[in-house]
DNA sequence: GGCCGTTGTCGAAGCGCTTCGACGACGTGC
DNA sequence: GCACGTCGTCGAAGCGCTTCGACAACGGCC
C-alpha cells in the first residue's frame, strides 16, 4: 500500500510527515504523556496515511515489553480436542484485546522451552492450559520470574493463578437438579479409576461435590469409576445397575464415555429419561451430539480462556490477582433428565 | 540460575566473561565469520556458564529476522480438530527444529491482522492452515511479501506455495483397492452438497480421483453427496442401497459421517465387509475408533505441518520452491474391506 | 626479505523505539 | 509585574544485537 519502497515506515518517516519529533508520536501512540488535541490529530492522520505500525523488536527492546504471551500445551494428547481449540482461540482473540499476541508452545522442550522464551524477553507472560494434578510444568513456573496464569489445578497452587470451572459446585449442582425432580438414588459415573490414582484435581473435586451434595440431600448415592472404551462401560454400567436395581438418577463425568453409556442403556432396554435420568458434566458439543440430548454441566472453554488471559494483563499490570479463580458451573436441562416416575419400575 | 540480578544476561556479559569483543561473540553464535577454535571454545563455555540467550527483540531489530512464523486458523469451525491440532504441535517442533517459534493468529481480525504482523515485522513468515478453495485469506496474501506456504489449494494457485494431501490420487488408490478386490459396483460418498456446490478443492479432486479410476477400471460407479447427521446419512444410504443392489463397495469420504454410515448399514442388515466392503478417506484415529476398523486413506497431518514448515524455511533462505506439494497418499488396509462373494446375495 | 593474501579479532555504527530531562510558552497568584 | 507552576514538545541517550570495515599477525611467494 503506502509502504515505502523497501524496508518498513518507521516512526521518523511519521514524526517528517506529521512535522513534529519523534518522541511526539510515541506519546501519542501510548498516551503516557498529555499532547494536545490538534497534534494528536495530525500525528494519527499522518500514522493512517503512512500506515504506520510499530517494529515489535524495536519495541520490545526500548520498552521491554514484548506484547507478547504464551500459550503453553501440555505434551499428552487425552484431552478433548474442541474444548481445547476453543480455548486457544478464545484465548488469542482476548490477547488481541490488550493489544498482545499469542505464541504457540508445546511443552515438549520441556522447561529448558520456557527458560528460553523467558530469558529471550520473547513473551511477557504465560498461560499454562491444561494443567493436571502433578504438573511437571508447575515447579519451574515459580523461579521464573514471568508472570503467568494457569488453567486447571495442580497439587499445589500456593502462590499461582489458577482458573477452572467449579467441578466441586458442578457436581453439586448435578446432584441437586436430581433431587428436585425427586430422584433418590443416584450414582456418579466418573473417570477411568487411573485417573482417581493420578489424583487428577477435577475429578476429585466432582466427586466430592457429588458426594456432600448428596449426603446434604440424604440421597442414596455412590461412585463407580468408568473406563473409556465401549467394552468398559457397557460392564460398569450393567453391574451397576443389577447392584442397586432401585437407580433412577446417573451423572456422567467422563466425556468419552457419555455416547458408550447410552448404548449401553438402550442395550439394557432401560429408556432415558423414563427409566433413568442422566445429567452429565462434559463440554455442549458432546451434550448435545447424542440421543436424547444431554441435561450438562458445560465445560465454559470461552469464559475460562478469556478469564486466564485477563488475569494474566492484570498481573502484567502489576495488579495483585486473586490465587484460585473458580468459574460457576451452568447446568443446561435438556432432554435427559426428568422427574422421577411414581411407581418404581421392575 | 545464573541469570543477573535483575534484567537479562546480555552479550556483552558473555563477552567480558570471555575476555572477547561482543562483535566476537556474535560471530561465534552466528558462524558467520570464522573464529579460531579456541577462542570459540571459550565463548561457548561463558555463554552456558551465564546462561545467555540472545533477546529476541534485539536480535530481530538488527538481523530483520524475527525467527518467528505465523500460524494462521481460519474463523470456520468446520473441520476435524485433532487432525488440526496435530497440524499445529507439527508446525510448531518442526519450526523449533529451524530455531523458529510460533506465533498462533487465528483469522477473525482479517486482512488488516496480517498486515500488522508484516508492518511490524513480527515474522518471517506464514503458514496458513486448511485453506479452501475461495479463501478470503489467499488474495491479500499476494501484495503481503512475506513468505507464506498454505496447507490446502485455493482456486488459483498461481505463485503461491500448496500442500496438501494427493486427493485425487486418495480417490483413486481407494478404487484400485476395490477394484483388487473384485469389485464391480461401487459409489463413493461424498461431502454434503454444500461443499461440492462451494466448489471446495479437495471434494472436487477425490471425486475426479475416483471416477477416472474407476473409468479405467470399467466399473460401475457413481457419487452420492451426503449430509453428516444422522438421520441425513441413512436417508442416502438406504437410498443408494436401494437403487443399487448390486453395489458392494463403498468409498466413504466424509469423516463426520463415518460412524453413521456403519449405523445405517446396520439397521439395514447390511454386514461389513461381508455384504459391502468400505474404505474411507479420513483421519486414521475415526478408522480405527469404529467397528469394524476401516480401510483408510488417512490424512497424514504430521507429514503435511512438516513439509509446509521446511518449504517455509526454504523460502525464507531464498530458494525456489515447487508451488505445489501433493503428498502421496497411503492406505491402510483393514477390517472393512475384502474380497467381493463369488455369489452376490439378495 | 619485502609484498601480499588470509585469518581472526575488534570497534563502532546503526536497527526503530521508549523515556528522561530540558525548556520555551503560557497562565496564575500576589 | 515578577516568580512559579503547568502544559506541550523536543533532543538525546540508550535498549541488545548484527554487521561492516579496519587491522594486527602470520605465512607463502617470488
Amino acid at each position: 500500500m503506502t509502504q515505502r519502497r523497501h524496508g518498513l515506515v518507521t516512526i521518523a518517516d511519521v514524526a517528517r510527515h506529521a512535522g513534529v519529533a519523534v518522541s511526539t508520536v510515541s506519546y501519542v501512540l501510548s498516551g503516557k504523556r498529555t499532547i494536545s488535541a490538534t497534534t494528536r490529530q495530525r500525528v494519527l492522520a499522518s500514522v493512517r496515511a503512512l500506515g504506520y505500525h510499530p517494529h515489535a523488536g524495536a519495541r520490545a527492546l526500548a520498552s521491554k515489553r514484548a506484547n507478547v504471551i504464551a500459550l503453553v500445551l501440555p505434551l499428552r494428547s487425552g484431552m478433548h480436542l474442541p474444548v481445547l481449540m476453543r480455548f486457544a482461540t478464545t484465548v488469542v482473540t482476548t490477547a488481541r484485546q490488550y493489544d498482545h499476541d499469542v505464541l504457540l508452545v508445546t511443552a515438549d522442550e520441556g522447561p529448558a522451552g520456557l527458560r528460553r522464551l523467558a530469558a529471550g524477553a520473547m513473551v511477557d507472560g504465560l498461560v499454562l492450559m491444561d494443567v493436571e494434578w502433578q504438573d511437571p510444568r508447575v515447579p519451574m513456573l515459580r523461579d521464573l520470574a514471568l508472570p503467568s496464569v494457569l488453567i486447571g489445578f495442580p497439587a499445589s497452587p500456593a502462590g499461582l493463578t489458577c482458573v477452572d470451572l467449579d467441578f466441586y459446585r458442578a457436581g453439586s449442582v448435578c446432584v441437586d437438579h436430581l433431587a428436585q425432580f425427586g430422584h433418590r438414588h443416584i450414582a456418579l459415573l466418573g473417570a477411568p479409576v487411573v485417573v482417581y490414582e493420578r489424583d487428577t484435581g477435577y475429578a476429585r473435586r466432582t466427586m466430592a461435590g457429588f458426594t456432600d451434595a448428596a449426603a446434604r440431600h440424604g440421597l442414596d448415592a455412590g461412585v463407580e469409576p468408568c473406563e473409556e472404551d465401549a467394552e468398559g462401560v457397557r460392564r460398569t454400567v450393567s453391574a451397576l445397575l443389577a447392584r442397586r436395581p432401585a437407580l433412577t438418577g446417573l451423572v456422567v463425568h467422563n466425556e468419552a464415555a457419555v455416547g458408550h453409556v447410552l448404548d449401553s442403556l438402550r442395550a439394557l432396554d432401560r429408556r432415558v429419561p423414563r427409566d433413568l435420568s442422566i445429567v452429565a458434566i462434559c463440554p455442549d458439543e458432546v451434550a448435545v451430539r447424542v440421543t436424547p440430548a444431554l441435561s450438562s454441566v458445560l465445560i465454559p472453554a470461552e469464559d475460562v480462556g478469556h478469564q486466564a488471559v485477563t488475569l494474566l494483563m492484570r498481573k502484567l499490570e502489576g495488579q495483585r490477582v486473586p490465587e484460585a479463580t473458580l468459574l460457576d458451573p451452568h447446568l443446561a436441562v435438556r432432554a435427559s433428565s426428568a422427574a422421577v416416575r411414581a411407581v418404581a419400575r421392575r
